[in-house]
DNA sequence: TCCTCTCTCACATTTGAATGGC
DNA sequence: AGCCATTCAAATGTGAGAGAGG
């Protein structure tokens, strides 16, 4: 039922042109050639349903909301990064260990905000474990629909948001693409990032205001049915409570199912009696969080490992988890101290390799100024050491600030050192117009501009909505007052903690595109270490900090801008927009046997390089380097365009969208010179050791052929832009909807919307930004390139895996665009709905270049889509938000949204 | 046919919510 | 209303086995 009645500023969103060729891209037979033209099913909806109902607009986004997200359990995930976070799948769905607990701040208390989960794809490559390391082994499979949990909390107000750590572990992951619960369905094998995403709501079915999306690096997974890496396999055990069976001490450890084995065998009619010597209470590794003290610290280390302390707490309540890592992470500076007294040592029966590790790592910690292993193929006990424990939570924070005054600093190229230097591990999306942005100082890649909504229409009023919109009354006003969750009693490292988020002022959407994006100073990563493992931390070697990730974080804002105020530009304050996104350094992320060409170093190859000489970067306006650009200057040079591209993306690439062509006023972020000046990022240090597989190693290279990115970046838009600009009339009047009849009447493909639009990758340089590139965005004001400019446009470099540094940034970063940006524009995920097939689409389909379809890249670029699906299977479990308010347990499930993505058979 | 790889399923254990009795 | 014990569904990793592909 809430399929079509999505807020339809989410919904439709449209995807990135990359998206839209991401399934064709890859060369390998895994990637079925579905008809593009979904894409543009998508582009040629109705202009009416683009733009977010206007209504209340006002309430949205005010200027004084900065949000941060702080990632609760960082501690956890950055020990499983370490290793190589694997993450089961099965038919039934699996819950995600570890969870996904976050923070939420800087939410405007009076406002309800939609809290949902998507899983998109890292990059698009299959992996398989051998040799104690991740190996790609061809493409990825083609890309199953879209779905998005909505956390059964929403829609809430701010207040209530910010007054709980928020769980998503309800959360499930399946592989069954036939699956009808409405879990997250993935690929096997294949790496995926969780993203996070706040949309302002009035309630379920109207969502408007401000979207800001965070990405996590640390969530970063690959898929498996079977736990490939006994370093995971051990961690699961430990840090889960469901598995502590598992745990030596524990009944179902192989010691004991051995000796039930063994006692069947003997007296198959013997009951069974327990051993009790293994089950000694005094030997459970559930100690209760104890209150932070050396007590506690040195309980939990003689025991079989701290992790197993932490586990025992899990989910019993947020608090509880959150404070045991809290306590951890704490009590890991004190570790050095009592790391003389025996208390430290583990159980002699529990040390395992894992606990050790664990424990050394702890320890070591301390003494590790960074991040200096991601996980060498082999999985030591130090590679678990890593992981910082000192600082439980990253804080992320998104900007969507539209203050034109940029700080000094803020100009200043921010690299990934930056972000090091955090004492604890934040995220901030940087805006670059905020002055505010005090922690500037993190990675912050990118930029952008302001962009997006273009479409909105003002004749869309929201009252269109209504019909299919109940109305507010009905809503259950959220209700603080029966929270799911245990009101959060933040860990207290946590919550002072350094928190650099970034504010990001949604309200604020003035911003200039220009100014933003050219303040935004691409973060460099200077992850010198090489990342052996897929999942790299994000942290060179170099940094002080180790622990501060890099997060992505897109803010935008759904609601459309009054036309006038983007043809105009007059009017920048009604602008939102900035979508700011840190450009995450991959270190970590990058697959350790990603085939690269030896020659040309593109081993690093999803992951972008880091530019060899990091003061260019700074100083040269012609290289925007965002911290997506590849290290080895061979192997940019190799994939010169392509990553160009990508880097670009980074800092100009929203520039460009905003800017030029489609809406006049947005054209500032082309001349800004600010755009220009953009420091690369210098990622040089963290190029990534991948191991080659002698079979896969032309992998790398023969992703990026098959990408084919065109030499020039800048020169015109891809072909399939044009056509989605045929179907879009450029300055369409979007009617209003007033039911969900009409919005399928109006189009009958259903397509699904992306709530973030996608920007096109394509510009490397602002200045060189095609006009047509944006051309398909629908701008109400009709700004958009004419249909024929953009046929003979060469086909501009779609994004590369590079949008995704492996190496220094894990993290794909969320092109700014992705969110809102431009709805229209954006391709929807490569694999659409159903409705991507509806024949009036068809000829368009043939209408596709060839060459269009390897083009992009498509994990940055994944939108949030939600859909406004009329399929009937849609499963949606959304009534219950209103009708319960209190949450009862059968309804706390929380929902999960289909985006409307067709699965791949 | 054999081998490898991946996935599925049943299993035992543990957790946590629901239920009922006091 | 509060506490406690019990029940039961769900969650978890294990390991055997099936199935597909080479």
């Amino acid at each position: 039922m809430l399929g079509v009645e999505m807020y339809p500023g989410l919904a439709l969103a449209a995807q990135r042109l990359g998206d839209c060729c991401y399934r064709d891209r890859e060369p390998t037979v895994h990637m079925p050639l579905y008809p593009t033209s979904c894409d543009m099913a998508t582009r040629s909806l109705p202009h009416c349903l683009l733009p977010p109902p206007p209504a209340k607009r006002e309430n949205f986004g005010k200027s004084e909301d900065i949000i941060r997200i702080e990632l609760e359990n960082v501690s956890l995930w950055k020990q499983f990064s370490t290793v190589g976070t694997e993450m089961i799948i099965t038919k039934k769905g699996r819950r995600m260990f570890p969870q996904l607990k976050v923070k939420l701040s800087g939410l405007n208390p009076s406002l309800r905000y939609i809290l949902l989960l998507d899983i998109i794809p890292v990059d698009s490559f299959r992996y398989r474990f051998q040799d104690d390391n991740w190996q790609v082994v061809g493409g990825a499979e083609a890309r199953l629909p879209d779905r998005v949990f909505i956390h059964p909390d929403s829609p809430a107000t701010g207040e209530h948001w910010q007054n709980r750590t928020i769980s998503f572990h309800r959360a499930k992951l399946t592989n069954n693409t036939l699956d009808g619960q409405g879990y997250i369905i993935l690929h096997s094998l294949h790496k995926y990032q969780a993203r996070v995403h706040v949309v302002e709501t009035k309630d379920v079915m109207m969502w408007g205001g401000a979207q800001h999306t965070f990405t996590f690096p640390e969530t970063q997974f690959i898929t498996v049915t079977a736990y490939q890496n006994n370093k995971i396999t051990e961690l699961k055990i430990n840090s889960n409570p469901f598995a502590k069976g598992f745990r030596e001490n524990g009944m179902n450890s192989k010691k004991q199912r051995e000796a039930r084995q063994k006692r069947k065998l003997n007296h198959p009619n013997q009951e069974e009696t327990l051993d009790i010597e293994s089950c000694d209470p005094c030997d459970s590794t559930e100690v209760l969080p104890q209150p932070m003290g050396l007590e506690s610290t040195t309980l939990s280390l003689s025991d079989s490992g701290f992790c197993s302390d932490m586990s025992s707490l899990p989910e019993q309540s947020v608090q509880q988890q959150s404070s045991a890592e809290a306590f951890l992470s704490s009590q890991m500076t004190e570790l050095s101290q009592i790391s003389d007294s025996g208390q430290n040592q583990p159980q002699s029966t529990t040390n395992t390799e894992v606990d050790n590790g664990l424990l050394d790592g702890s320890t070591q910690l301390i003494g590790l100024s960074s991040y200096t292993t991601f996980a060498t193929p082999s999985i030591t006990p130090s590679s678990h050491l890593p992981v910082p424990l000192s600082q439980p939570t990253s804080l992320y924070s998104s900007l969507s600030s539209t203050q034109t005054d940029l700080p000094a600093s803020n100009s200043e190229p921010t690299t990934v050192q930056n972000y090091s230097l955090l004492s604890s591990s934040h995220y901030t999306t940087i805006n670059s117009t905020s002055p505010n942005t005090s922690s500037s100082t993190s990675s912050q890649d990118s930029t952008q501009n302001s962009m997006c909504h273009s479409t909105s229409s003002p004749q869309l009023s929201a009252s269109s909505y209504q019909p299919i919109l109940p109305s507010q009354e009905n809503l259950s006003p959220h209700t603080p007052m029966n929270p799911p969750y245990h009101s959060l009693s933040q860990p207290s490292c946590q919550s002072n903690n350094s928190a650099h988020g970034l504010s990001v002022n949604t309200a604020q959407s003035q911003v200039i595109s220009g100014i933003a994006s050219s303040n935004s100073t691409p973060s460099t990563v200077q992850d010198s270490t090489p990342t052996a493992f897929p999942f790299p931390p994000v942290q060179s070697s170099n940094n002080p900090d180790s622990t501060t990730p890099t997060s992505q974080i897109i803010s935008q804002t759904a609601f459309p801008f009054p036309p006038a105020a983007h043809q105009t530009g007059q009017d920048s304050s009604k602008i939102q927009t900035s979508f700011l996104f840190t450009s995450v350094p991959e270190s970590t992320s990058t697959p350790l046997n990603t085939p690269s060409d030896e020659d040309s170093n593109t081993t690093s190859f999803p992951f972008p390089l880091q530019p060899s000489n990091t003061n260019s970067l700074t100083s040269g306006p012609v290289q925007t380097l965002s911290p997506y650009t590849f290290q080895s200057s061979a192997a940019s040079q190799i994939n010169h365009s392509s990553y160009q591209n990508t880097t670009n993306l980074a800092t100009g690439s929203f520039t460009q969208m905003s800017s030029n062509s489609v809406n006049g006023a947005r054209s500032q972020v082309l001349t800004n010179p600010m755009v220009n000046s953009i420091p690369a990022s210098s990622l040089s240090a963290s190029q990534p050791t991948h191991v080659v597989p002698g079979s896969n190693s032309n992998t790398t290279q023969t992703s990026h052929i098959s990408y084919s990115f065109p030499p020039s970046i800048p020169s015109g838009p891809p072909p399939l832009q044009n056509v989605a600009m045929s179907t879009l009339a450029p300055s369409q009047v979007v009617p209003a909807l007033s039911n969900i009849a009409q919005v399928q009447q109006n189009m009958p493909q259903s397509f699904s919307t992306s709530t973030f639009a996608h920007i096109p990758t394509q510009c490397t340089n602002t200045s060189h930004v095609p006009s047509q590139s944006f051309a398909s965005m629908p701008t109400s004001t009709g700004s958009l390139i004419p249909h024929s400019a953009l046929q003979n446009q060469p086909i501009p470099p779609g994004p590369t895996h590079t949008q995704y540094p492996s190496t220094t940034a894990a993290y794909p970063p969320v092109a700014p665009s992705e969110i809102g940006s431009f709805p229209q524009l954006n391709a929807t995920a490569p694999y659409l709905p159903d409705m991507v097939l509806h024949p009036s689409l068809l000829p368009l389909l043939d209408a596709l270049p060839p060459s269009a379809t390897a083009l992009y890249n498509p994990f940055p670029s994944y939108p949030l889509r939600l859909c406004q699906d009329p399929r009937s299977s849609f499963h949606l479990q959304l009534r219950h938000i209103y009708r319960q308010p209190q949450h009862v347990h059968a309804n706390s499930q929380g929902s999960f949204l289909d985006l409307g993505g067709r699965p791949a058979f």
